[in-house]
DNA sequence: GAGAAGATCTCCT
DNA sequence: GGAGATCTTCTCA
């Protein structure tokens, strides 16, 4: 498999939001892999996006938001969630992106028994849930996924085409002008409100 | 050191 | 369709 390398991500945020659908996200677990198709995301940006947390400037909390593209960027929301973000960005001003949903590809037997739900499409369709299902937590936060260790996404071996819908972001109750929500068109794993 | 809000999910009606 | 759960982070004193 083709691991994406720094170049993938040292672009504009939403360029590299749009591209990161399709592509296999791998988490790797002692000895077991599980890997899931990206179907959805949402771009974060900085000073121009007051949805982001990087919007406020730099903190303890968001500098990975600031540092090199192509690192795992996840936070604890809600007192019961993780969001797995990927940084991207260009020059110096920081941006991430949320991936909020995913298509199981393999690994499905120990992602069901990770959340203890069987319904393919309700396993992977939300940013809660994905994480949950990869067992991805805080310890990730600020990882190299261009290594290839734990967790690393790659270009699938089956290239295929598709529509990109763009949305307004879920959730977030600033910068509703932005279409920054973006998910592959007619996927049935994509999460709904 | 206290208070408030948050890029969500699940259960209940 | 709506509210509760639950805790980290930020802001202000």
């Amino acid at each position: 498999m083709e691991i994406l390398d720094r170049t993938f991500y040292e672009r504009e945020t939403i360029t590299v939001a749009k591209e990161l659908l399709g592509k296999l996200l791998v988490r790797r677990n002692n000895k077991d892999n599980m890997i899931g198709k990206i179907v959805e995301v949402e771009a974060y940006s900085g000073s121009d996006d007051p949805a982001s947390h990087a919007y406020h400037g730099r903190t303890d909390r968001n500098y990975l938001m600031f540092g090199h593209g192509g690192y795992a960027y996840v936070y604890f929301i809600y007192g019961n969630h993780y969001c797995f973000n990927v940084t991207a960005k260009v020059g110096n001003n920081p941006g991430a992106v949320l991936i909020r949903a995913l298509e199981p590809i393999d690994g499905i037997e120990l992602m069901q028994a990770n959340r203890h739900v069987k319904d393919l499409k309700n396993l992977t369709n939300g940013p809660g849930k994905l994480t949950k299902v990869m067992n991805i937590t805080i310890k990730h936060s600020g990882l190299d996924l261009t290594k290839g260790e734990d967790l690393f996404l790659c270009e699938p071996k089956d290239k295929q085409r598709f529509e990109i819908v763009s949305t307004k972001r879920i959730g977030v109750k600033s910068g509703i002008d932005k279409l920054w929500r973006f998910y592959i068109k007619g996927n049935t794993f994509i999460s709904r409100r």
